[in-house]
DNA sequence: CCGCAATGTGTCACCCAATGACAGATGACC
DNA sequence: GGTCATCTGTCATTGGGTGACACATTGCGG
């Protein structure tokens, strides 16, 4: 299975940086280009049989500097979904301090969802080609590994956000951990079900839906 | 992450083989030797630091040969995890018919785990390395994505099971799909909670505590 | 405007996982 | 014992990923 991910924490960090020199210009640029060369390839041929050089080659730009860019291929292919976990953890953090856990991941989902519709944020949040992204991702075994360890990422996240909202020790009590477990297993659900199609809206749409059935539970659960 | 896992669901089926001829005898014992002599090695250096040569020139066969038995190094490791997700499977099929689903999978864990806990099946199920392969699992990223697609695997299990048994169809009724993503994922919290101290017991006992919680609402849901 | 330091990039060499092709060895079976 | 299927080793090759080093470019202070 050849896969990686080892450096998914740093992966993200350069966002929406304010473009100051000629020197970081030019490196947003190649990193853009190869993100869109990659993108191109792996829609018209697949992931596993676009190779980094034929990538590389499309950008005019050597192999390894693929690698100063992406620790691994999938990296790219996967930022993605980096930025949207990133997004949502970051949405989590801003809810007020009343609302109940459980509500505030369901209002930190639909804020986030917010955020990303517009899309053309850079080259990597382009909402038009999201939708293949899900979908390549979701059939290439190789990504759909390191997509749960997204996933996972994420439910760390989670719970830490959580336990420091409640005021409470994420290693005794084990509420923040079952809450983020299930939320991002039922994320994740309906994120396979959506496949990509109808708009960030319908996968919304979907995560309240399977949610909903659990939700009196948590309520009763925390407060 | 240079991942795989691509021959999952063929990596099993030979198990508790009536051992008949010379030819099968002599498999059996190289690959039980590559299992045995991979483990030693991934104790002492990690996973990542344990190149396949070293395996093979441990057990003295060729690089080639490894690839024979095994699609990749991480199916090696990652066997013990296969055998039980499948050993599970099968202990919900034979579960009665009027056991409630959520019922259906808490019984099925017991009946599974007591299966496991003799041991001594054979190299890979040896119990007593069983605590460390988890620990070891649980800190090697690549491993853990591939851990987590093995529990992607046993999730579509469960929802094919439990939409048979219910009769209803997993496309369209979503709570076979929920149920199964949430157990789990509680399962696998469980697992990372555990991290291998302590037998299958007390794994059991976790899991049947994560579980607890969500139990009424799985009940409500179904009759 | 110039020179130095920092940083980005290309080249080369290398390691490891994995696969295909082919030939030789070995057990199964009559 | 001989034939046949299957297992195995050897060889060559591909692709992802990394370290070392040299060169080029940019940023910046004088």
């Amino acid at each position: 299975m050849t896969c990686t991910l080892n450096h998914v924490s740093s992966a993200v960090a350069n966002n929406s940086t304010p473009v100051c020199g000629l020197r970081e210009r030019k490196k947003r640029r190649t990193r853009d280009a190869l993100v869109r060369a990659a993108w191109d390839l792996f829609h018209s041929q697949g992931y596993e049989r676009t190779t980094v050089r034929e990538i590389t080659d499309a950008v005019e730009v050597s192999e390894r500097t693929f690698f100063r860019y992406f620790a691994s291929k999938e990296e790219l292919a996967l930022s993605p979904l980096l930025i949207a976990s990133d997004a949502f953890i970051e949405q989590l953090r801003l809810r007020p301090a009343d609302e109940r856990p459980v509500d505030a991941l369901r209002n930190a989902l639909h804020a986030a969802a917010g955020l990303l519709e517009p899309g053309q944020l850079d080259a990597e949040t382009d909402w038009e080609q999201h939708s293949q992204a899900v979908k390549l991702i979701e059939s290439t075994p190789h990504l759909l590994a390191a997509h749960l360890m997204i996933g996972q990422r994420l439910t760390d996240g989670i719970i830490e956000v959580i336990a420091e909202r409640e005021a409470v020790d994420p290693v005794t009590d084990r509420r923040p951990r079952i809450i983020a477990a299930v939320f991002c297993a039922l994320m994740t659900t309906a994120g396979q079900v959506w496949g990509g199609d109808g708009g960030i809206d319908r996968l919304v749409v979907l995560a309240d839906d399977y949610l909903a059935e659990l939700v009196p539970t948590f309520r009763d659960s925390w407060h």
